[in-house]
DNA sequence: GATCTAAGTTGACAATCGTCGAAGTAAGTG
DNA sequence: CACTTACTTCGACGATTGTCAACTTAGATC
């Protein structure tokens, strides 16, 4: 292959999802938004890759630290795509492993949506 | 058994769902709770049903004050049945009308989820 | 080059999910 | 009683999802 335009790099900064979920009614787009981050946390799997990686010594975890959660490689490969792709982290290859870490302002972000108001 | 026996359980339906995602891995029953939380969160629609709630005068909403979320009835049914099976509404007829709430602790128990600690 | 390990991708499958229309239940009105 | 309104449940449908085996890519080492 030749001019290959690769760095996926799709991690913009993670702007508040949505307004906290009792301050009003959200509207279709911060509901688009928003559900995508739950659905990615609304599987038991994912939810255990998340915490490992959240809770992990520097805040990163490579995927050889965390692939014991039950299910094949290519399942855990799967289900880390799925939550880089709803935003919650972000990888990074360096040599021959690669490291995962919570996307900058997700746990804020995500807080703020249950913090109570009024 | 211990010497706790008048035990009220009315609001013992949503203890907290799990500690902080970056204090520690989850276990597999804490992710099997939390998850079907974040599962049930995870449709636009249902969010949006949820949010609407949440914001509503007095803390609850009857279906018919919440119904227009682009959908069919029945579907709001089958998405108010999927948030109260997660725990997180409740629901009470009151004569003609259903009405809905969060279900207590809910809010606090999942901004605890994204809580930073350490 | 060849070979090994780490991680991602593909293809296929059963299982689950969201949706609707139709039917059913519950409560109020006459 | 019949009729209306307010939901819920049922049955069916296509769409999406989670999973694995097989394969591919990327990097390190020989």
């Amino acid at each position: 292959m030749s001019n290959s335009k690769a760095l996926p790099l799709i991690q913009a900064e993670v702007e508040p999802c949505c307004p906290p979920l009792n301050e009003r009614p959200l509207t279709m787009e911060e509901a688009d938004r928003a559900s995508a981050m739950f659905k990615a946390l609304g599987d038991p799997i994912r939810l255990r890759l998340f915490s490992q990686i959240a809770s992990h010594a520097d805040g990163e975890a490579c995927v050889c630290d965390i692939s014991d959660v039950g299910v094949s490689q290519p399942t855990v490969s799967h289900h880390l795509k799925k939550l880089r792709e709803a935003g919650l982290l972000t990888s990074e290859r360096r040599g021959t492993w690669v490291y995962y870490r919570v996307a900058p302002s997700v746990m804020a972000s995500l807080a703020r949506s249950f913090s109570v108001s009024g």
